[in-house]
DNA sequence: GCATTCATGTAAAAGGTTACATGATTGG
DNA sequence: CCAATCATGTAACCTTTTACATGAATGC
């Protein structure tokens, strides 16, 4: 139930509604998880009769502030020492490499390419995300940026592997040799 | 629905019964995509009604193996070249890292450097699977030759990047540089 | 004979997406 | 006044996990 960890999460940076939290899913933290309003609406009420958020304010249009209980912040504590991340891989793009063969080559090569390119937009995307953010002292800015940093070292050699690939798709060759 | 197009690519491989792709997926295919057997069983029989496989002989015990139907591997070759791949990210030992500021420093470093050891053993597995698998020249050998390459920069790339972290994560230093 | 592996399934529950629905407030 | 944004929700559907269930063949 990693949902419920990501707005544990979420809401120790402050106090949010419902909206703000679906929003800040899909910049920060949503690089790694990403949620709709739909799930995320009554997973909050559900998180408050469990004791780990509570309403801190109402606000105009029926706006609810939700707020980090001290049981919240000690679950979120525990779920991050105690428990085993959930290893799972579940990767689209990757599942797809296994399968190129059943194309022509030029193909796979040109697929290759796009996805090199993808992730050097990607990793564009984020230098640019690092030179915006007024990073200061806090430990939620010091985390966040040693996450970016993850996603720059990630996306910098996904998009040396897809050229790398793409060389490889269409040549040839009886044996690849790889570039390290 | 990848799963559906997971099983079209591990049966382009060469025809299996849900037993075997079960057990594929656990290996290869499955560092990028993973079912049990209660998923893919009901979606085999969905996929034969669907005209994309059929049962291609009944062995002992109950056994099915399903082979490929042409349109079956015309939907694969579509969804690879005219699909755009879904990107979304779900990456639970990323989304803690964003967190860890609530952590005492010290802990959020043990964490980090656990997170090291984690990606090191994954590469050091990695570059044994390669060693040990005898690659052939076959489309289907050259892409799994492939995927694992991506594997293995990743893990590497993973692994350095939480050395760092790790480093990084208890140094009270009010900005961080990065190694590159 | 017995344990292990092979082999298939059903059903309930949990998690996640998409479509639909409503209305208040703000800025131009 | 009108469009955009804010703000919350329900319901249907699809996907995934977990628990339960059964029995045949193989190897020792």
């Amino acid at each position: 139930m990693s949902l419920r960890h990501a707005l544990l999460g979420l809401l120790s940076d402050g106090e949010a509604s419902g909206y703000d939290l679906a929003k800040r899913m899909d910049s920060s933290a949503g690089f790694a998880w990403s949620a709709s309003h739909t799930q995320i609406y009554p997973e909050l009420v559900r998180m408050a009769d469990a004791g780990l958020v509570e309403v801190a304010a109402e606000g105009p249009r029926g706006r609810k502030e939700y707020r980090l209980t001290g049981e919240g912040l000690a679950e979120l504590r525990r779920w991050l020492t105690d428990e085993p991340p959930d290893r799972n891989r579940r990767d689209e793009s990757l599942l797809r490499v296994f399968f190129l063969g059943v194309l022509e080559p030029r193909e796979a090569g040109r697929l290759l390419e796009e996805e090199g390119r993808q992730w050097a937009a990607m990793h564009e995307r984020l230098v640019e995300l690092d030179a915006a953010i007024p990073w200061d002292a806090s430990p939620s800015d010091r985390f966040g940026r040693i996450a970016l940093e993850r996603g720059l070292r990630h996306s910098a050699a996904m998009a040396e592997w897809a050229r790398w690939a793409a060389q490889h798709a269409a040549t040839p060759a009886p044996r690849l040799r790889t570039s390290r």
